[in-house]
DNA sequence: ACAAATCGATAGTAACACTATTAATTTTGC
DNA sequence: GCAAAATTAATAGTGTTACTATCGATTTGT
């Protein structure tokens, strides 16, 4: 695992950025600080001022990798869920009884994930942190149908058509597949939020797992 | 119900506004038009100085109600939650059985919102289309837990726990009863919103709707 | 009728979200 | 090895946002 992903470029739209930030030393620079940034101050007080000074370059150089702002997150949760993916595909290989491959998938979208020690540049973990805080913004905009035309979220898609035709090997009849998937994956970010800062929202604490009520709920669910 | 709710004034956290702005004309026009303006054209675009042209005033009078846009769409998600919660209640009560009570709770709180025309400045149908497309954003900040611990979400978290009883009355083994309800209310915000925007990511349409999706969820999960 | 509250209007500040230009440095293609 | 091309850092500038402060004019309460 570890040395396959060193050794594999994660695909990434190509419209998020202006240039490959993958294709320098400070893409990679700014990659990887504006991750520690955005988890330290938030993603509404984040700045290109401020990423540019903390890479001790400017705000200029930055806007020649990302637009602005919204396309630097866009960038970031593409490669998120770009790795899921991949790790997704690699865990699930080869195994023929779709409830194994099944219960293997829910737990890679559902369980808290942890740095990933070969892309030097990317800390998993912490960028995990930041998709479970802001990634609902990166789809609530007035330009979310323009930005899905373009093709923006045709990963975060494909990664939920995989696990939506695990479900429909499993029970073909079940009517709400789609709908299942996408609550579980965005529900998993909502309910690792909740055990952090609305614990009585949530029923997760050191005794249950996100990933044992995500199993539960959609084994009993997909079976009738 | 219609009657009833003219004349109860629901409840919201004092601390959003700075001043009432039901106690005052300026005050509910500037209610009625922010929800008007923020789903015409999104809470990022939003601003003060646009709502005070709006309504033929000016910003700093806007300043006088509220201290900020966020606090404006925190008072906007409060009364939204208080609504529903009243209806919850008013709905289930006197209703002896606990899994009757259940579906009508999921209904309430999974349906589509219909103008309710007896809030005179409130369009409850367009305030739901804020919340689906917004609410996200009232919760992830860096001052979430400040926030929390002023009581800004009480009403949220008691509308939750509303339901978590009832399951628990039913079932009061199901170990995941909380994070079942957030997983549900805060899922059937999001599917609201992908049926719309992102469809390939639902399974909503014309034929199934979001409250038969949760209701064959929650029966089947709680069961077991 | 008088005081207090409210409102509309204006002005001002710091930060943000860019765009443009330029000069220095690095990379590359031959 | 060198010229051309690309990249970068630095500066300046523009319009907008998110406020704060002040000040008359009007409205309201007693």
């Amino acid at each position: 695992m570890r040395e396959l992903i060193s050794n594999i470029r994660l695909q990434v739209h190509q419209k998020t950025f202006v240039k490959d930030p993958e294709t320098s030393e400070l893409g990679k620079n700014l990659i990887r600080e504006s991750i520690l940034l955005i988890d330290e101050i938030g993603f509404e007080n984040f700045t290109f001022k401020k990423l540019g000074e903390r890479i001790k370059s400017n705000e200029s150089s930055v806007y020649r990798y990302f637009e602005n702002k919204h396309k630097l997150l866009l960038y970031l949760a593409s490669w998120y869920w770009s790795y899921l993916e991949y790790r997704l595909v690699f865990a699930t290989n080869n195994i023929e009884d779709p409830c194994v491959r099944l219960k293997i998938a829910i737990g890679i979208v559902t369980e808290k994930v942890l740095d990933d020690t070969d892309t030097a540049h990317i800390n998993e973990a912490i960028l995990s942190r930041i998709i479970i805080a802001e990634f609902s913004k990166v789809m609530h905009t007035k330009e979310v149908d323009q930005e899905n035309k373009e093709g923006f979220f045709l990963i975060y898609k494909r990664l939920n058509a995989r696990i939506v035709s695990i479900i429909k090997e499993i029970n073909p009849n079940y009517p709400f597949a789609e709908s299942l998937v996408s609550t579980v994956i965005s529900g998993a970010l909502h309910q690792h939020f909740l055990s952090e800062h609305l614990e009585s929202l949530s029923s997760i604490d050191s005794g249950k797992s996100v990933s044992e009520f995500y199993t539960h709920l959609i084994t009993n669910t997909i079976q009738n």
